[in-house]
DNA sequence: AGCCTTTGACCAGCG
DNA sequence: TCGCTGGTCAAAGGC
């Protein structure tokens, strides 16, 4: 398989729409569905086009998940929305934009869905119609002019990166790419804690949506291990949020309390969204679809591509562990940042560990060609900002691992918190950048969040603003993260994909 | 040449 | 003090 093909499979919806073709295993549809599939690097715009035009036209996508896979899921959203109901009307709202959003999408997947031939199936992929030339008409000597009109001062190669013409991994969160979060199970937004209030603010902002500067694109990882990430941005995005989350956000989590170190084991939806940034060490681990629309051996996501260089210093297999873990130094000179990784005998990701803060911004992105341009502009834009930690919103990092007080971790049952280091339940973890970025990704729409995290930076110079500053006085922090192969996904009462 | 991974050895903490 | 364990070092080799 070629590299390209291979990156768009990394692309987090394919997991995504992966896990929701395992799910729909009983459909008769599904032949279809994956004939679609097979056509090259479809944008996931497209691809929820096909999989509502031929799957799912019927409903809301959250029935998607009751629908076809269970009833027991659809119990576990009822709850799930019953518990966010109980905190105001801002389910009802989300609700109804979702669907209304939704309903939009199907309208113009209508007009998509008329399309007979595998021309305009492309062009209805692709975003744009395939304008057809009369060759007949153009003469050898007439110029001949591309149909594309290119505004002055925007270079061809910035129009083919633009939302629009990526096919997955570097386009950016957007109606227009099909990335939106709402387009994720309703209650995966309970899976990270930061992607949750994310999407429900995106989807409050859909009517006002503006594309913005690839600041992060990490759909995937955007957990990762990332999940982690999204655990610790959630921290620090907290501290608007928390009085609205709080009550959301039980004593589930009691494990909680908190350390410099948490391990999380992230729902699936988090796992996908980290999918996109393979870290050096967790390349191996972009998941492919086998014919049969299931993932191979090979892991989803790690956790880690956080956009820092890590050097691999050592590995050992633990003693009580199962897999063997690795150890990583980021590369950066005295930076004190390491994480551990354990993989499974399969190279799936089950555990990331961060510890400490990093001292310096993230490296250039010409610095780290493994890591795709989509991440390199976000790894730029965020800065330090996003990799320091606050003090006083550790507490929330856990809470974001359980937004909805339901620990999803089949493996263990519970939410795994590992305490390590001096740091205080209120001064937990640093917000590792990694973990935060992916938060910041999913939550560029979140103005609050924003202001106050500077996940899309206003001071973007690659320099050292207040939040680095107080970064650097952070104490050792530890971020724990795991992540479960996809194949070994399971659909949870919360209609979140859990791994066991 | 530089950077990375691999891997056995070494070190430190703990009971 | 010894053994166990987790973490780190550093040489060797690969890319």
């Amino acid at each position: 398989m070629s590299l390209s093909r291979r990156k768009a499979s990394s692309y987090p919806w394919d997991l995504i729409l992966g896990k929701i073709i395992t799910c729909m295993a009983g459909t008769n549809n599904r032949g279809a569905l994956m004939e679609d599939w097979m056509l090259p690097s479809p944008s996931p715009r497209t691809q929820m086009s096909s999989f509502w035009n031929e799957e799912f036209s019927c409903g809301p996508f959250s029935n998607i998940f009751s629908e076809n896979c269970s009833n027991k899921t659809q119990d576990g959203i009822d709850k799930t929305k019953s518990s966010f109901d109980s905190s105001g009307e801002e389910t009802v709202q989300d609700t109804k934009a979702s669907v209304q959003f939704e309903s939009n999408l199907f309208d113009s997947n209508e007009k998509s869905a008329s399309y007979g031939g595998l021309a305009e199936r492309m062009a209805a992929r692709a975003g744009f119609g395939i304008l057809k030339i009369d060759t007949s008409r153009v003469s050898s000597s007439a110029p001949i002019r591309s149909p594309v009109t290119i505004p002055p001062g925007v270079s061809p190669r910035e129009l083919l990166e633009s939302p629009v013409f990526l096919p997955n991994a570097i386009a950016q969160p957007s109606p227009t790419t099909g990335k939106l979060p709402f387009l994720m199970p309703h209650n995966c937004k309970y899976v990270t804690p930061s992607v949750p209030k994310k999407a429900e603010d995106r989807l409050h902002d859909d009517s006002a949506f503006s594309f913005q500067p690839i600041l992060r694109s990490k759909p995937p990882t955007f957990l990762t291990a990332d999940k982690g990430a999204n655990v610790v941005h959630q921290n620090q995005s907290l501290a608007n949020d928390n009085q609205r989350e709080s009550s959301l956000q039980s004593n589930s989590t009691g494990t909680k309390d908190i350390t410099d170190t948490n391990l999380v084991k992230p729902k699936t939806c988090d796992s996908m969204l980290d999918n996109d940034h393979p870290s050096p060490a967790d390349e191996q681990e972009e998941s492919e679809e086998n014919e049969n629309g299931e993932y191979s051996s090979a892991p989803v996501t790690a956790p880690a591509e956080d956009g820092y260089n890590w050097r691999k210093y050592g590995q050992k297999q633990v003693k009580n562990g199962e897999h063997p873990r690795s150890y990583y130094k980021c590369t950066h000179p005295n930076c004190p940042v390491k994480k551990k990784v354990e993989r499974s005998h399969e190279g799936h990701v089950t555990e990331i560990v961060y510890k400490g803060s990093h001292s310096h911004p993230l490296p250039h992105p010409n610095r780290r060609p493994s890591v795709p341009f989509s991440q390199f502009s976000d790894l730029q834009a965020d800065g330090p900002e996003n990799s320091g930690s606050k003090p006083g919103h550790s507490t929330a990092t856990l809470r974001g691992s359980a937004p909805n007080g339901h620990v999803h971790d089949v493996h263990n049952g519970v939410l795994e918190t590992k305490q390590s280091g001096s740091l205080t339940t209120t001064e937990t973890a640093d917000t590792s950048v990694m973990e935060s970025r992916e938060a910041v990704d999913v939550s560029s729409g979140d103005k609050d969040e924003k202001a106050t995290h500077g996940a899309i930076p206003s001071t973007f110079d690659g320099g050292e603003d207040e939040t680095e500053s107080k970064r650097r006085l952070d104490p050792i922090s530890k971020y724990i993260i795991q992540a479960y192969h996809p194949s070994q996904s399971i659909l949870t009462e919360d209609g979140c994909f859990c791994r066991y």
